[in-house]
DNA sequence: CTCTTTATCTACAATAATGTTGATAATAAC
DNA sequence: GTTATTATCAACATTATTGTAGATAAAGAG
């Protein structure tokens, strides 16, 4: 008799959150690689290796599971963005890492979803998020004097980075730029915003 | 009787090309404003004022409906464009209409569908589209000298534009910028651009 | 008017996705 | 050990979605 058989009856029992993480790592896989139809119940729990009534049981419903994964990678990928424009020092390692950041772990995918299903709109200038941007700029703008310059130059690398995290490699293919020319693209747009 | 009840057993006979038209017309409403769940066979039909049978009498399939759109709304998008590039005369009004074109008629969830579904992938260097970034490429390298700056300028124009497309609005939100600045930001990188 | 064509519909069939229930087994506490 | 808890599963129930088939009616050709 195979040993690896589906008559194996023993039981994994895993904790809930391990269950949760599990689970949240699959769909995330599943969303980076096969979009949003990866994300349906039955072919998560499957690739889990668990019976899609145990996601239910541990999330509530399909939207549920939906809704978690998504605010989870929202708030991982917040939390990433705010790491790097506060921990770098230079500008062009700042863009660096935020490029780099948002080109990462199915970032891109997460923001065609928001974008999709129009919850790209909830971002809220006030909370945390828009305090950030408030003291980005207002930073700028004591060391350049126009306040719309300081608003133009942010808002420039925000659409820029978020543009480069969607479709980032597509457009680099497009435009020709080889891996190493790429690769100096945060350098040089970060010269280039400070001899403005 | 009611006259505008549901026994009113006429029906509108169009021509096949009205038909997919009409299809066409109210699918890409509903991707825009309820994103891919809007794209189901049923919901599209009901909103056209036809049954779903008849939607796949048109087009085969529902994946063949929503391949139909796909297209269709690429088609008009890289028109758009391409007429941008071409036939502005100024680097600020090439950017303006660039920049509109890609936030109008539901463009940006065009592109984060393609961006979820990694067909953005599909865009292919070798054919027109490839060509004419190579054009521009080209023209901008004979001006200022560096081809690798010329592609840097282009890529960054790119990724702006589609995150633009995307997410432009919450993020002008986020950054705080008034209709007016948003309205500058064309002409502002553009000068931007011409003083590298 | 008759005939042909076919866009359209209703009704049904098939499938996929989701959700529910009751039983079972793994683990911890006692 | 015994018990309590609950993560897990298999089987069922329900709904949503897609696809099919045959009938009907709108329009044009003759």
């Amino acid at each position: 008799m195979n040993v690896n058989s589906k008559s194996n009856k023993k039981r994994l029992r895993r904790t809930p959150e391990e269950a949760k993480a599990s689970i949240m790592e699959v769909a995330a896989e599943r969303l980076g690689r096969l979009g949003l139809d990866g994300l349906n119940i039955s072919g998560v729990a499957k690739a889990v290796g668990m019976s899609h009534a145990t996601v239910i049981h541990h999330f509530g419903s399909t939207g549920a599971m939906r809704d978690a994964l998504l605010h989870k990678m929202t708030r991982e990928l917040l939390s990433d963005v705010m790491e790097a424009l506060q921990h770098e020092q230079s500008a062009d390692k700042v863009l660096e890492r935020l490029f780099s950041t948002l080109s990462r772990d199915g970032h891109g995918k997460l923001l065609a979803w928001l974008a999709l299903d129009s919850q790209l709109a909830g971002f809220d200038p006030t909370t945390s998020t828009g305090d950030l941007f408030k003291n980005i700029i207002d930073s700028i703008a004591s060391e350049s004097g126009s306040r719309t310059d300081a608003k133009h130059q942010v808002y420039l690398v925000a659409v820029a980075a978020l543009g480069l995290g969607i479709c980032g490699e597509a457009l680099a293919r497009l435009v020709g730029l080889s891996e190493k020319e790429a690769g100096q693209f945060p350098s040089w747009l970060a010269e280039h915003l400070q001899t403005l």
